[in-house]
DNA sequence: AATTGACTTTACGTTAACGTCAACGTAAAG
DNA sequence: CTTTACGTTGACGTTAACGTAAAGTCAATT
């Protein structure tokens, strides 16, 4: 399965310039064919997805370059796993803490919501 | 319980530019004091505090506003109400779609941490 | 053969969210 | 009374993350 730049562009609602732009950074490197286009095959369409999954969340495209080459250059060497297993289980630390953090100004917004039900029930009646 | 400026921005580590910006775009709106000094209360605090978590989720500063002021008005005719219930549920929703988003997010990563501790665990046998 | 449509690169423009600097006021401390 | 610390309002600067326009390539269609 393989796609063209604007068949990722449509496939998630963003604009051929924000993908070239993400390869700029070096977010992406896709294939090129014989005339020189940019051909994606499923391994980039999963890397841009995470992109904009990070994006939702408040990560700048340098956090999420993190992020994605974390997991996946060749650490072969031992030393390189550990550091690479120690500064996974940061990340994912955080991002638990930004998870609850979330599920708290939910819960917040609930609380004011049933107040204005209430509101409403006593007008309703 | 009031603060200064630099109060706040001791509390939340960030800049008094950065309070001085959210009250330029209408976000904040202390009261002064004598001197035209800005005095922040309670009130205002958790204000600021719902204006950065809301930022860390990568909601714009215009995004942010709609969701404080949303629940923040005076809004006593039952039509108002009727819209502003109808309004917080939608934002309540989409919340709870990005907390499902970043825990799929954390998934992931986690599946990976697993594969690298793996082979961590091989390379030490 | 010419047009259409999708792609390419290069380069300048734009906006949000601040940083930074200047010039000044005020109040407390030494 | 001067210094120090903290506040004020402009106003210009900066950076990330794209938008947009120009000029060209290439393959398929008319």
């Amino acid at each position: 399965m393989q796609y063209t730049i604007s068949d990722l562009a449509a496939q998630f609602d963003i604009s051929t310039r924000t993908i070239r732009y993400y390869e700029e950074k070096g977010l992406l490197t896709p294939e090129r064919d014989a005339q020189g286009q940019r051909l994606y095959h499923r391994k980039d369409r999963a890397r841009l997805q995470l992109i904009l999954r990070g994006k939702r969340f408040g990560f700048s495209l340098e956090e999420i370059e993190e992020m994605i080459t974390l997991f996946d250059e060749d650490r072969s060497g031992k030393k390189q796993l550990e550091v690479t297993v120690a500064y996974g289980e940061e990340k994912i630390q955080a991002l638990n803490e930004r998870i609850e953090d979330m599920e708290a100004l939910r819960n917040e917004m609930q609380e004011l919501h049933k107040d204005f039900q209430k509101r409403l029930q006593a007008l309703e009646d």
